[in-house]
DNA sequence: CAGTGGTCTAGACCACATG
DNA sequence: ATGTGGTCTAGACCACTGC
């Protein structure tokens, strides 16, 4: 006689929902550790078996990071197994392993029709917005540009980005609190324009992939919009189907 | 004091070879429904939360599909909902729904270098080859290169593929007994040549989708081997990360 | 109404990591 | 030895479907 049920929720989601109010909180860092099952169950007053639910949906989204023996972890860009997480490009042969990042420009501008409406940002709003270069080894592989609310990113410099080792979102994370849960990835071929071509070193109107990208925070906040063009003379994009 | 495990080995993860075992020899067939979780729990002798926990992950994998109240399905290309369930393509503006396949050939060969390496089969043994057009609406957006082996394919004709109503993949389920139950696909960018952009309508050279899938069925054998050039004028290919 | 999947519990025990 | 996640059980009850 519970739950007369046009509004039913599992208790689990539930818990769930709690369990990523209190991540957005901020109440557990990225990397660190949060309480253990039975902790969970009870400060929400349910049994293991519920929080233990919760904690599996999360963790399949690659929210949380279970640990057999040690815990379970806020999932970070910063933790190197989990670096360029969104980057599906591969080399052709096999070889190669992490792309290192090479920002060339950083400026600011006022959102246009396309980047408010991605973005979700009103018509005008202050942007950042980054030029750079992605290579494997050597070679120059992607160039991306990069926009992001001007207001979540305040102070952010050329040379803050040039200085970061590492991956754009672990920067995102470490310095301005914000990470990057899930993204969006629309693709097409275009032909290269010269300024691209060059950059890339490859000819004019070489086919290339355009990958458009929208990344998503907590509560699907959009957060950055981005455009990458692949060159894909030596690599793949690579997608498992299931 | 059980299972001294260097070779531990979950029950339910038994369970889920059991299941898949029953599905490869045909016990239940695409569509239809599986025992229910407590006949499962006594064939195998296990508790239902075992047996549960074993469909939730072929359930997670689409290779079984639970609906509550009614029972545990077979999935099935033949289902409205999962055809085309491998491709990603959509349209820049909204509308259009489902694909028609257009097969233009299909003829015997033998397989070279590449066919050998991606299907598993020796140099030089019988393929059978497909080409064939995908339209939305009435516009041309994707031409196909199927490659299949030829032992699996018996009696394959241009015919029968043009009679064919609905997805190829449920005419392979249908008619040989093959379930795709995954696919991974290699994406790069390319320029038409003359032949592919009649056939799609666009200029020659214009920059294509390169989209090469190898699909798998039961215990990662690979069935089919295709390559598609997509036209990317007003379609783009989505996926989602996480 | 009966049958199916879906949720929730409480408790026992196993495997893994660390001190 | 202890604490963590991981497995397994048995049983109760809920929500959905269809007779």
């Amino acid at each position: 006689m519970a739950n007369l049920s046009p509004t039913f929720s599992p208790l689990y989601q539930q818990i769930k929902s709690l369990i990523l109010q209190a991540l957005e909180a901020g109440e557990w860092a990225p990397g660190q550790a949060i309480p253990s099952e039975q902790d969970l169950a009870v400060r929400f007053g349910v049994s293991q078996g519920t929080v233990r639910k919760a904690v599996d949906e999360l963790s399949a989204e690659n929210i949380l990071l279970r640990r057999q023996g040690k815990g379970t972890f806020v999932a970070s860009h910063h933790d190197p197994r989990a670096s360029f997480r969104f980057l599906r490009l591969v080399p052709l042969a096999g070889g190669a392993g992490q792309p290192k990042s090479f920002p060339l420009e950083c400026w600011r501008a006022r959102a246009g029709q396309e980047a408010s409406k991605n973005l979700h940002v009103a018509l005008g709003s202050p942007i950042i917005i980054i030029r750079r270069l992605l290579k494997f080894d050597v070679k120059p592989v992607v160039v991306d540009e990069i926009y992001l609310p001007g207001e979540m990113f305040q102070g952010l410099t050329l040379e803050i980005l040039q200085e970061w080792e590492g991956s754009l979102y672990s920067l995102f994370e470490t310095r301005f609190g914000l990470r990057m849960i899930r993204a969006s990835e629309r693709i097409r071929a275009v032909a290269a324009e010269r300024q691209v071509a060059e950059l890339l070193g490859v000819a004019e109107y070489t086919p290339l992939l355009s990958v458009e990208r929208v990344a998503y925070t907590y509560g699907d906040k959009p957060v950055e919009w981005r455009r990458g063009l692949y060159s894909t003379a030596e690599h793949f994009y690579l997608n498992e189907l299931s």
